[in-house]
DNA sequence: AGTAAAAATAATAATAGTTACTGTTTTATA
DNA sequence: TATAAAACAGTAACTATTATTATTTTTACT
């Protein structure tokens, strides 16, 4: 098997997903971790994104508008999509816990987790349309 | 404002999409299409997919694992994905019909729908491992 | 039916996002 | 410190999707 080894450029990585909370795309990531190391590349940001994804440290987000997004708030939580701007939220709405064992029971594979996307328009967009 | 015209094969796209229950992708859509229009382009299946979409007569499913794909089934169902093989099937559980209304009250813009995606690994897949 | 304007098309080029490859550097182990 | 494995940077390649353009189809109006 392979074994995993420490590296700096995915502790940076896993650090700036730690700390910032904007969904950031792994093109977001790289320019920020180009900050301090000015020539990491962004194959390293997509590997390591990956991996991080594997482990279940990070989730990756893929709801059909842009690029994908990663977070590292793995606490259960929805986000919400704006259909127009492409905007993405965090929706403060408490899960069913017990969703994926419902789901369970009327599936033969083994489910594990799920990923609720809410559609529709963000206030700014709403704002914009009404002028 | 621009208006829709007929096409023959948009609605070929359609019927195809709604006698198919496998969520294809556009080039799925595509190489069925062509055995009735050999020389349709691929083009213009994306073009017509998108245009449906926004009519509402058929959904995008994007999940993060391989192309989007493409669902006429407009009833409230759920998909489980699997995470071995990238596979997506109906999930028939049925989705709390109030869901939309619970996140509107913790969520400034305006959500009009939401999909699921639970994840895990398929029936298929699990017997492989098992051996 | 004939015609003109708008929309849709096929074919192709271009773009965006992501993954794969290769020679070099870093990490972990002995 | 020497070695092997893993990770790296840089770059090329690939996949999915969108844009461009000249031609064809649709539709509304004579």
């Amino acid at each position: 098997m392979k074994t995993l080894k420490y590296s700096r450029q995915r502790e940076s990585i896993k650090t700036c997903l730690m700390e910032r909370h904007d969904h950031p795309t792994a093109d977001n990531v790289y320019l920020s971790i180009r900050e301090e190391y000015p020539n990491i590349s962004l194959g390293t940001v997509y590997r390591n994104l990956n991996l991080l994804v594997e482990l279940g440290e990070v989730r990756k987000l893929s709801f059909g508008y842009g690029p994908d997004r990663f977070d590292a708030d793995l606490s259960l939580h929805y986000h919400f999509v704006c259909r127009e701007c492409g905007c993405i939220s965090d929706l403060p709405l408490e899960p069913s816990a017990q969703l994926n064992e419902k789901a369970q029971c009327c599936c033969q594979g083994h489910i594990d987790n799920h990923l609720t996307y809410f559609y529709g328009v963000c206030q700014d967009c709403l704002k914009k349309n009404s002028h």
